[in-house]
DNA sequence: TTGTAAGCGTTATCAA
DNA sequence: TTGATAACGCTTACAA
């Protein structure tokens, strides 16, 4: 079961290996028809180069990294699932390492992982990319990376985001064009980027629409199921409670629906509830949750995409930016005719 | 920024090569004060062996596989969050692989990746574990590898699983303490293997404690959200419905509330929903699930770890059973008093 | 356009 | 108990 190497291509072919290799790796300065017989031979011997061999020899490895720390299971999940995606269709493969612990051994987490194993490039995926002791590493090192949606310090380095303020804004111009004046929003956890974002797009859209807001129809929120059920009761026993409630994540517009069952309160038809991430779950309650699409599969095979291929990105314009989509299921209606 | 290699500590400890690499294997025949030497030069260079030079020259790697094919998304992180946890206890790394498409290219992707980079073994994710031609490919060319809850051929290798079925008859045992004689119960998807197990550990529990089965109590599902309404619908509109239903697996648990509350009826006063799986969405509903908690994170972590240290288990014992656990929460109460 | 030879950083062989 | 030295399969100078 000895495997067949580059020798075994060569000999095939009638070159050296080092034409081999040149054809390999698509170097210049190979006859047309040498390339042929090469590519001929590796066919036929069913040729895959050796992956250890190339790491060491050279200076790319073909290993991607994918540096995480414990977001939901279903976003890690997503996010892996896009960086193989865009790994295999160039034979990359994909290394998943976890950041974890205390703040002062994320440096000599990545310095260690670094050294034992040779990657071409990592992608980043929050809350990671917003360390920067992972980047200060990463950067002293020369190793490529790209950030998924990173909350701050877009001067460091390429990333992948989605306008999570033109999304809030899209969403409660829905409501508005529906009809809805009052809307109640629930914040997102305030440690979080995207909460600051969404709250904007939010006031964004009610200023546009010239529609006032009343700072009692924004509630504080921390992105949990819990967290959204508590301000729903606030926001739907005030003496002039919201036809609408725009909740900045499933997890609590899916808290805020239960609240509104609980007042016997039918949604959609006596309000409103909308999310924002399309998370598993906003098509396991009912009605539906009409909620915003976060293009997380994309985002990461955009991320791994730009890693293998940085010539495909124009310079200067090194970051990428995805749309999101406007998801309109069952969970948003006019308001009642009052 | 030239690394530092195995020749510096070598150099440093004042012996040969060899011997700094029988002292990092754990090689018999080194002196006790050599290997302290050995030991504190590679401390204070701080060395870390590189891994492409070691699956180069060597029989291991350090890599451990994962393949997997596209359940949830948060199946695979939670898999993922078990694989590298067991990894890096040890100083391995996790490559994750996806292998999908048509049955009759399973093989050849195998084939391909193994030839690409060596790993010492591989964790078979569902529904991975249960392809046979990936199985076949293992086998032959002897690469170890771990089955996580494999539907069936459990004579091909080594798993870790849990009880299906003693989980189900468990569960409801549950609900016959509480009161309950009339159960309705919602099978899972046809094909999958856990459908069967946890019908019979239904109907075991029913038998064990004299409760008769009307087959109407019984209704077929699909693991979806939609399905578990459907069978709802269906159970609760009999003319004598059941005072409890067990859904098979959260999922089709929530969509069993969602028809509770639009025909009025209060969980778990007027009637008790228990699901299976302990899915993030077990918490995200109003009440809270009671379910049955898989030890996924578990699993994943005990196969990787069986791959690491095969010494580990016994021969014969090759295959581990985890336990599961009852998620007491609030869905489920003592039926009414009729 | 092609080939030869020297590494890359380990482990394995075999002698000391 | 130790240590030279030869692989491992490839890439990278450097020649031809």
């Amino acid at each position: 079961m000895t495997s067949i190497t580059i020798t075994d291509v060569a000999e095939r072919a009638g070159v050296s290996i080092k034409t081999v290799s040149r054809v390999l790796n698509s170097e210049p300065n190979v006859r047309e028809d040498t390339r042929a017989k090469v590519l001929g031979a590796v066919k036929v011997l069913n040729y895959r180069p050796n992956y250890a061999a190339r790491a060491l020899a050279g200076s790319r490895s073909y290993l991607i990294g994918l540096y995480y720390d414990n977001p939901s299971p279903s976003y890690v999940g997503e996010v892996q699932y896009g960086a193989v995606k865009a790994c295999r269709e160039t034979g990359h493969h994909l290394l998943v390492e976890q950041i974890d612990g205390e703040k002062d051994t994320w440096r000599t987490q990545v310095e260690s992982l670094l050294r034992q194993v040779k990657v071409d490039g990592v992608v980043l995926s929050p809350p990671v990319c917003d360390r920067s002791p992972v980047l200060d590493v990463l950067e002293e090192q020369k190793i490529p990376f790209v950030r998924i949606a990173p909350a701050g310090d877009w001067d460091r380095g390429p990333y992948v985001y989605m306008d999570d303020k033109r999304a809030a804004r899209d969403m409660t111009a829905y409501l508005l064009s529906l009809g809805h004046r009052r809307i109640g929003f629930v914040k997102g956890h305030p440690e979080h980027a995207a909460t600051q974002a969404r709250l904007a797009g939010f006031t964004q859209a009610l200023t546009e629409a010239g529609v006032p807001l009343d700072p009692a129809y924004v509630q504080g929120g921390a992105f949990t199921f819990r967290s959204g059920f508590g301000a729903a009761e606030r926001l739907l026993n005030l003496p002039l409670p919201p036809t609408a409630i725009f909740a900045s994540n499933d997890e609590m517009a899916v808290g805020v629906m239960a609240v509104a069952n609980r007042m016997q309160l039918n949604v959609p038809r006596d309000v409103s509830v909308v999310g924002f991430d399309d998370a598993p779950i906003a098509q396991s309650v009912w009605p539906q949750l009409t909620t915003v699409r976060q293009p997380v599969v994309e985002m990461a095979e955009a991320a791994a995409a730009m890693l293998i291929q940085p010539r495909a990105s124009p310079p200067g314009t090194r970051s990428r930016m995805l749309e999101f989509a406007l998801i309109v299921r069952g969970s948003a209606a006019p308001p009642p005719l009052a």
